[in-house]
Parts: C-alpha cells; sequence; structure tokens
DNA sequence: GCCAACGTTGGC
DNA sequence: GCCAACGTTGGC
C-alpha cells in the first residue's frame, strides 16, 4: 500500500465537499502536470490512502484522509471544450490527462498546518515542504505518514 | 536543443 | 495582492 498527499482548494473542492458527495466518492480531475500525471496513472492502487491538503488558504495543511476506489483511467473533463481544464490536445483515443476516484475517509481531528510540518526536522525530505515544490499529487514516505498521524 | 517569454501555483 | 519558483511553449 502506498501513501500519498493530494492539495485542493478548500474554496474550490474541499474535504467537506467529497464528505458531502454521494457515496462520499469523486473522481479528482484537473491535474495538468506530467510528473503528477504519471503517478495518477501508474502509481495510485486501489486501497491506496491519502492525506487531503487545504492549499491556498488561511491556513494550509492536512485536513483528512481519502482513499483510492477506483485506478487511473482518462480525465474526461479535458475532453470537454465547457470545462475549466479542457486540453485540447488531449485525444480520447490518446488520452494525455488521468485521475482516480477518491473516497472520503476521515477529518483529522485538527488541521495539522504546513507551518508545523516545515518546523520539524523529521520532515524535511518531505517534497511538501521543500522550497518552490507545486507537485499537486505527492508520494508520502510510510514513516511520514505515520508521524504526521501522530500529531493529531 | 537552447532559452526567453509566459502562465500557473501557492505561500505569505 | 505580491512574487518566487517552476513548467511549458515556441522561435530560432
Amino acid at each position: 500500500m502506498n501513501y500519498w498527499l493530494m492539495k485542493s482548494e478548500p474554496d474550490v473542492f474541499g474535504l467537506e465537499h467529497l464528505k458531502n458527495r454521494p457515496k462520499q466518492t469523486e473522481h479528482w480531475d484537473g491535474v495538468r502536470n506530467y510528473q503528477a500525471r504519471n503517478m495518477l496513472r501508474d502509481q495510485m492502487k486501489l486501497g491506496d490512502q491519502a492525506f487531503f491538503y487545504h492549499s491556498n488558504c488561511d491556513e494550509p495543511g492536512i485536513v483528512g484522509i481519502i482513499e483510492v476506489v477506483r485506478e487511473g483511467y482518462p480525465d474526461f473533463t479535458a475532453f470537454d471544450p465547457e470545462a475549466k481544464y479542457h486540453d485540447p490536445k488531449s485525444d480520447p483515443d490518446n488520452p494525455r490527462w488521468y485521475m482516480v476516484d477518491v473516497k472520503y475517509v476521515r477529518d483529522l481531528a485538527r488541521n495539522i498546518t504546513l507551518k508545523e510540518l516545515k518546523e520539524m526536522p523529521e520532515l524535511e525530505d518531505m517534497p511538501l515542504v521543500r522550497k518552490g515544490n507545486r507537485l499537486s499529487i505527492m508520494p508520502v514516505d510510510k514513516e511520514h505518514w505515520d508521524l504526521i498521524v501522530g500529531l493529531e
């Protein structure tokens, strides 16, 4: 089993939105970065768990846990000219972008903030806290995962 | 294949 | 709202 961190802006699609979906499940669309795409397409497996991270907000941080319930498949929103993340270069016969479906697992008891994570020497290798990292999906080491859950 | 210009991300 | 960091694009 792999562990991940997935970023989303709470104003656009936050943990509450996922929780309120029928079946508490949603497809994770709109990723338009090749490195993140490769992870969605090739590496994320059924049952993998991920931190739900709120970005671009007052207190960026990890607010919950979600789970992969469908493995990588083409991000159909790329084909839709009306969609925000439409990409005319993604051909349905040869899709450029992929997504997975995720399901709400639980809230964390509190928001474990980016600020707090940055202050932990044990986490200095974590991509999330490294300068300039803008990936919206990133792998999390099991040791880091356990450590962070332990902060709750 | 280089690199300048441009767009986006996301913390602050 | 600012801006640093980074990815992508496209001319050459």
